[in-house]
DNA sequence: AATGAATGAGATTTCATTCAT
DNA sequence: CATGAATGAAATCTCATTCAT
């Protein structure tokens, strides 16, 4: 308060939103969206659930919020997607760069998988399904044989599980990350040249 | 009670315990594990709320129940894989039954796939969980490559992800389990092979 | 079965109804009449509920016919000691084998003792009530000083109080069943001394 | 609402804590603890049940809170009394003063005496427990003869019993009071006699 | 003499949400 | 910018009791 570094301690003024979107997926991505309580969260903030009610209308727009934020990436992935030629180098660049994003909201994206049910009805439901329909639609050549489709859902989902299910390979996650990109890539790339040769 | 053979309505008389678990599943399915209540599982069976826990002693455990039965093949692939070699073979062969698995009890893999969150802390978590380290101890070689090894469990979350995430490719639902299964014998297969080359 | 002595186990026939007296009257003086629940009772005895429904109409009438057969000793105390001359050896002797009764039955006593909130609305509540009354009657002479009505009645509460409540005293039961008696006893006399004197 | 000073009713605001306490030890005390719902607590209020859980988070709360509000005399009391030479003035005043402290916790006391089961595995019931035990010590000499022992526990037994035991004797609270305040020292005092003699 | 299946009523508790201050 | 107090709806679960078999 008034010091030049403000330093760690009780930095608030203004930044409640904020802090309020970072406890809120802590929580959402370690217990649950419908386990984890407006309470819960106004706790670890030590302030009153109303207080959140000041900056969110509902619990849902709290998580709408950190969502949005935080996959704003996707989005520009997919339009700058929409505008390269449909190469085997952009599909590769296109699973690069979407584990960097993944990599970078690691707590969102396992949040998003492992709460698939409890969002389905929400509105990040929707908008994360159409997401990853966009996401496809750059990847997935629609002539391509069915098992070529198959290869490279399965590329996208490889890099989503890959955050969550490699947890007892013993290996760094950096060393991880990149045997994931690297499985990932094969598979698209197997998904081109099967298509190529067709 | 009119027909012959009884037919549809009225059927109870000791088949309730089974009409739970039924119900249950599609909700839970549906809905999601928190957001369906007793209450709903009670209404679509025409009984009282109590009438489910004479029959269970908890909602979770009505879940477990319905988890155990349609999971016990998974034992019995993982008992069977152990005493084999561990060959390509085997492998293929895991990939292939598991696959079947998947396809006999949909329902149940989507739910156990949307509600992980959810499921976390439940028993059949913790059990599920187990089932699936043993799965990965029977196809994934400890001392193949990082990425290898990132193939076989590839593999597996191909088959899972194959059951929900490819509504919108067109194809019918048995080509599809066919496309699927292709990738992820390849998958394994590439695995199988990297290593044996090391 | 079917053995001449039939020994320990299993030595149903007959006696059921007894046994869920004996359970019932342990759980109830154990845990609280309210906190014990009928399902309780038949696990215990290994019987279903319906089972205690064949004996007893309600729980409230399990209660009433342990009571019952277990205070008769009373009435016939009140009976006797209204057709004796209200001496103080009258009043010594009423103590005396009121001790002897409430050790008797100790189990039933610490319930009523209690549970007085439990049980103030059910039959036995009325009826305990009344035996108490009965006993005073005996005891009190209504014309003493109140200090002396009032030693009378502690001397009942003593003996009540001498079995719950003296646990860490360290003595042998039977030494503080005899301490306690002669506190009552002591209470009585001084009582009708007193009285007398006036 | 018509008076000046705003009178009898809707005194609401800030004082809802303090009324809940009331109303529940007044409903805990005439129907047993167990008996009482908090419906009722919050019907007798005109509040709804979820206004109790805002001040108390569970029914047993609101009882230890009461239950410690209004016992700390007796803390206080047993703090005085482990300070003063164990003569016989002090024990006579301890009796004196906790008469006092019952008389003026009445419904409590006889709520305790009456709910002991129901309250046996509550907090409270180890608390109270653990007051009663810290009473004796200082009015019990350990050395004293067992009956003499048994008298002190006694007086303690008769003050408590006084409050509720006595209603059909004709005398007014406090003439009865008084009574029972005489026995009760004197069983003190005749403890402490026979300890000196011996 | 007892069971299996079920019910109706009600208990405690939790939650997202509101609003005057 | 936030709190204190409260609500309405609903959830999970328990219990005494019933009755056909």
């Amino acid at each position: 308060m008034g010091g030049t570094m403000d330093g760690t301690k009780q930095q608030r003024r203004g930044n409640t939103r904020q802090r309020i979107q970072d406890v809120a997926l802590d929580l959402f991505a370690e217990q649950g969206y419908e386990k984890t309580s407006l309470r819960e969260i106004a706790e670890h903030l030590d302030v009153t659930k109303a207080a959140l009610y000041y900056h969110f209308k509902t619990k849902e727009e709290i998580l709408v919020s950190v969502y949005e934020d935080r996959t704003r990436p996707i989005l520009d992935l997919i339009e700058w997607g929409r505008q390269q030629p449909h190469t085997l180098e952009t599909k590769q660049e296109i699973v690069r760069r979407y584990s960097e994003i993944l990599a970078g909201a690691a707590p969102l994206f396992r949040f998003m998988q492992e709460n698939q049910a409890a969002v389905r009805e929400l509105r990040v439901g929707e908008t994360f399904k159409e997401r990853m329909q966009g996401l496809r639609e750059i990847i997935v050549d629609p002539d391509a044989a069915l098992h070529d489709q198959v290869r490279c859902v399965s590329a996208i989902f490889t890099l989503h599980a890959g955050m969550h299910f490699l947890q007892d390979l013993n290996a760094s996650p950096e060393e991880k990350r990149k045997a994931v990109l690297e499985v990932a890539t094969d598979l698209v790339t197997q998904a081109h040249e099967g298509t190529r040769r067709a």
